[in-house]
DNA sequence: ACCCCATTATGAAGCGATTCATGTGCGGGA
DNA sequence: TCCCGCACATGAATCGCTTCATAATGGGGT
């Protein structure tokens, strides 16, 4: 499938050869030090003549300046890191986007990095943009454990947390209140006649996914139904469509006394994987299991069945983080809540007037 | 929609007081510097007795070392860079785990940015990137200027062309042959009857998009017709799904002796706006018009009417350019191309015997 | 002719780590 | 008892840059 061809030239590793220094350039100018230093960084200090010789010597030598060095000395970068859960979720990488529009604006660069919902990762990440200067961090934590978190505000570096409500007033957060989604999707369930509902979830570590599930079982609780039988709770092996896969087989391989009629996707791209399952094995949604996801990424409307969603103000959520970041030193930081929103489409709602299924 | 709260806290910026240096550690500890940075590096050189001095003093003083010194001094870092088009692409996404994965493997950390298709932020990530001494970039360029990836690889830190051949044989590349992406779409529609065909394309200045037409030009040629007047290329306002909305628009506003009854469109997201705006105008597909998309990403199986895609192994395209980056001194610089592959689904082919959608 | 000040260039000091040649102390062999 | 060598610890030198006090230059005012 890969055909590939080789060239008979020079390694792709680095050449040997010492990358010149503001020393060489000086050298090679006939100036001095602080002079080229001035040509970078306030060019209208130096005389015309004097900055193009400078600027020649430069090109001739293929200086770049050495970032370590110049941030060693003048204090602070002006770059923001954000570790996210995964890369490959729409919904972070919208947030991203909104982080990076909002950034822009003042010129600061963004460095982004998924943590795979590994807590190792997101500290090793965090202590690299740490070690490395960044004006701020921006963080949707893995775990509850948001202690190294705190330890980087403390020593003095920005910091945010992003998804997810600040434990303690003095670190800002980000957030979308994850009870009231689960709510909201399950509410609906009910009001769909739904009385034993399936809620696909990822572990409950991540607050996310307990904090829907906490929704979920309100909604039962109120509706006077038992969330300990009624709510059927089951950890998929990943958020993604195989992971909805391997979930709503477990749902449909249930004795048909307790199975339940609908199913709550912890994300939609879970929800993906269950409409996939669902329509290959014949089953039809809304009528046979209805379906609500959360999120409601792009797609969510174009599917074969449109797929009811909670969805969240997404891009929004990333510039409120953006701004949080860099606030007046004398403000208070803030708690930002944002509230979730039900959308439903026809995976959940078989006929116009609420109908209900059985 | 927000409610936000304020503590009555002291500030999320920096605090005032300096980060902790080695030397504070040292003199906390009541040991020289070098034992300090021992400590650090090589733990089994020092007593246990002092170690457990110093890191009780790295304790009390909350001490991070400073990357910036350390690397000042050491030389480099073990991080990588990566620049992508587009950070919401799920393209480029999935590219991006796909060098994580492999990347991890060496217990190297990514970094990634976007440019947004924007030349100026492609150079100014990139020159951040090597300023702070990464061991390597990977960029999938925005125009065809790539004059900055080779000055960079020059300079001494590996750099690989993500999704973009390299035109120069020193600088090694993956990449997927859009060519012969563009020519199987186009080859499909042809088969399937359609003689006027509309392109639903980005700018020219983005090779990807350039060669897809080339190629769907080149299938129209081979079939006798004439891509002057048969291909009808559209160039939409954005590779977003709302590009896709306005560009399909224009198709349909066309005179109907002169519209296309197919459409190309060079990615998922620009059909998926496709899709949603014919299916409001009700425009029966693939009856009154055909779609084919690009990409093939998650979701385009699943959607309403199935898409039909030219399929990237984009994850692989991740991994092997992060195996590219690293190759052994001596190895020449590779060229690796790797082969699309069309997916065909309902969109596209009327009859049941045309496309098997599995 | 003289002085003064503004403009531009100079180069040493210092940022915080690592490295390495040098110092110190202690145990064991002669 | 003396000396050698080993195991640790020491701290000055160094990386490349920015900063800043100081020097050099030259033009204008008196």
């Amino acid at each position: 499938m890969a055909n590939s061809t080789k060239a008979s030239n020079a390694a792709n590793a680095r050449t040997p050869r010492r990358r010149a220094s503001i020393t060489d350039v000086a050298k090679a100018a006939g100036v001095a030090v602080g002079t080229v230093s001035n040509v970078l960084n306030k060019p209208e200090r130096v005389l015309p003549a004097t900055r193009e010789r400078v600027e020649a010597a430069i090109a001739e030598l293929n200086f770049v300046r050495n970032g370590s060095a110049r941030q060693l000395r003048a204090g602070t970068l002006t770059s923001v890191g954000v570790v996210v859960l995964d890369l490959a979720n729409p919904f972070f990488t919208d947030a991203a986007r909104g982080i990076q529009d909002r950034l822009e604006r003042d010129s600061f660069t963004l460095m982004v990095a998924g943590s795979d919902e590994d807590l190792d990762r997101e500290r090793r990440y965090l202590r690299l943009y740490e070690e490395h200067g960044v004006q701020g961090v921006i963080v949707s934590p893995a775990t509850d454990d948001i202690d190294h978190v705190l330890a980087v505000r403390e020593r003095g570096t920005a910091a945010v947390l992003l998804d997810r409500p600040s434990p303690v007033p003095e670190l800002a957060s980000v957030a979308v209140d994850d009870v009231a989604g689960g709510r909201l999707a399950v509410e609906h369930l009910i009001a769909q006649g739904h009385e034993r509902i399936a809620l696909l979830n990822g572990p409950h570590t991540i607050r996310q996914c307990r904090d829907r599930r906490d929704g979920a079982a309100a909604a039962m609780a109120d509706a006077g139904l038992d969330p300990g039988t009624a709510l059927v709770e089951i950890t998929v092996p990943g958020l993604t469509p195989d992971g909805g896969e391997a979930g709503i087989r477990e749902v449909v391989a249930l004795p048909a006394r307790t199975r339940p009629t609908a199913v709550f996707c912890v994300n939609d791209l879970v929800a993906l994987g269950v409409l996939r399952t669902l329509r290959r094995e014949g089953v039809a949604v809304p009528q046979g299991m209805a379906v609500v996801g959360y999120d409601d990424v792009t797609f969510a409307a174009e599917l074969a069945t449109p797929l009811s969603s909670v969805r969240q103000p997404t891009s929004e959520l990333g510039t409120r983080a953006a701004d949080l970041l860099f606030r007046p030193e004398d403000s208070a930081p803030e708690q930002v809540v944002f509230s979730p929103e039900l959308v439903v489409r026809e995976s959940s709602a078989s006929s116009p007037e609420a109908g209900r299924p059985r």
